[in-house]
DNA sequence: TTTTATTAGTTGCAAACGTAACAATATGTT
DNA sequence: AACATATTGTTACGTTTGCAACTAATAAAA
């Protein structure tokens, strides 16, 4: 007794808790990357990266793909038109959305990033074998499929 | 030709970003339970969680182990002593420390929000097995390992 | 004992964020 | 056509964050 502590919830089991650990904990080592190296935001990072891995895209589409709010994206896009690493260009066909594309100078900060990336990711890896991967990745979707029931 | 966009990488395979997403879609669905009922913010809930979880704990102690910055410990104590959810005592050991401890109320609000937890962590594991998740749980603690190569 | 260095926690400031309101364009209705 | 509604993206404002500087207390060195 005295100590009441006892109940049987565990933080360490609480997926989102413990998904956003690993997660912070996995961001970190890249974020030093692209921070100190190209003075870029995590925000920043994802849309550069969006934009080299699937062309010409509007701000929406990365929102969508992204699952950035708006806003955040807006201003990342500004950020990367003044490193001169993002061109904007109008869509005829729909005068209220731009077109948004890296310049060559945004396509080689890509490269070199994605480089740094992939060396990153192996050694993440290292010494998990393909099988238990896969089941990863496999509850990985289950998990964030199963956290968007309605109710 | 013309289109320069292919290279090998992926960003869906870029754990740190899979984990993130997967991680956010998590959060958000709990999120909405400590924020609406209780008007906290997540680091708020996670230092509830901790004091709820191990008891009387120093700002220092929370740091070191839920990962969080001293000073969103340190706000996000003043906000729940607002609540009147945590209260301070001095460590005679050691002046420059304090002791934090819930209040009667804290740990009303701890249990409510764990039975929240409990039940939104039941819905998430929903259609995985016990054997898929433990691989999952073991990953997830390799990938975090993994991150902490000094170089 | 005095001096120096370290540690626990807070605060000021600037950067980044989310919400709501907004302008401009597009779509749908009458 | 005229009007209402919806959509894309930006901006203003208040909140949250991270960094650096700080206070107060302890520990270590002289």
């Amino acid at each position: 007794m005295e100590n009441e502590k006892d109940t049987s919830f565990k933080l360490s089991g609480f997926w989102p808790y413990a998904l956003n650990q690993a997660a912070e904990a996995l961001s970190l080592g890249f974020q030093s990357v692209y921070r100190k190296k190209y003075a870029m935001t995590r925000t920043e990072w994802r849309v550069l990266a969006h934009l080299g891995e699937f062309g010409r895209l509007s701000a929406k589409d990365i929102c969508e793909r992204a699952s950035l709010h708006k806003t955040k994206v807006s201003r990342a896009v500004v950020a990367l038109e003044d490193k001169r690493w993002l061109e904007r260009s109008t869509n005829e066909k729909d005068r209220r959305a731009e077109y948004l594309i890296l310049t060559k100078a945004g396509v080689q900060a890509y490269h070199d990033l994605t480089k740094e990336a992939d060396t990153l990711n192996m050694q993440l890896v290292d010494g998990i074998s393909a099988t238990e991967l896969a089941t990863f990745k496999k509850v990985l979707n289950a998990l964030s499929k199963n956290s968007n029931q309605p109710h």
